[in-house]
DNA sequence: CAGGATCCTGTAGGATACTG
DNA sequence: CAGTATCCTACAGGATCCTG
């Protein structure tokens, strides 16, 4: 029971990293591989472009990606994650096979929040 | 690159299953032997009663917490963490490791955003 | 102590249409 | 293809006060 407190900032500066509901699969989708933008938005059924937008924007800021564009016509631009990005990458394959595991009982949990 | 979907969507019963801004304190509260209502409340500053209350309350119905009631005077009350509850520990130790390593640049982050 | 009841607000995020 | 621009609203979550 030593540091609480440092353990407790450390997690809530993770929860404020993981932000809202697309930055974590969009990370992995690009962990995945995907690097054009329509790519990446086809991988993540139910994402819109406007938030797909914001996101990669917001993620380019804070160095989780580096954006490429390639002056062709059509011109072409790749997303490309950061070793920073990847960092994150253990979690969110731990957070998979947790869901996995678990699937029955969260997707009951969904469920019933959905019918109130 | 297979089955890309079925982690997806693993992905996202794990995120929907974090759920808010205070879930994943308050396992973590509860699960470093936090008891009383109070107690995980004064552990966790900046939670408010309110999001304490409708918190646990939930826990407890998607069986995350067993919460026992000692009727003597005055009454005390007891939550505990459930096996499936303790399931998530290695995920938020996970998320501690990774905040205390990416500090800087998180807080930075933050604190940009925060000045717009 | 262990919460419940009210009131209030910002903003995350959806829908839709448009541009170079 | 790779995005911007608008418009809109539900609901997460804060503040405050109250009760048994």
């Amino acid at each position: 029971m030593r540091n609480q407190k440092e353990e407790l900032r450390a997690l809530q500066d993770t929860l404020y990293f993981i932000g809202g509901k697309w930055r974590i699969p969009v990370i992995n989708s690009i962990c995945n591989g995907n690097r054009r933008f329509r790519e990446i938005e086809r991988s993540i059924p139910g994402i819109t472009t406007r938030m797909l937008s914001r996101e990669l924007k917001e993620m380019e800021m804070n160095k989780l990606l580096k954006r490429t564009v390639y002056p062709d016509v059509p011109v072409l631009i790749e997303y490309e994650p950061t070793k920073y990005c990847r960092s994150f990458g253990k979690i969110i394959q731990a957070m998979i096979n947790w869901g996995k595991e678990h699937r029955e009982i969260v997707v009951k949990s969904k469920h019933e929040a959905a019918h109130k």
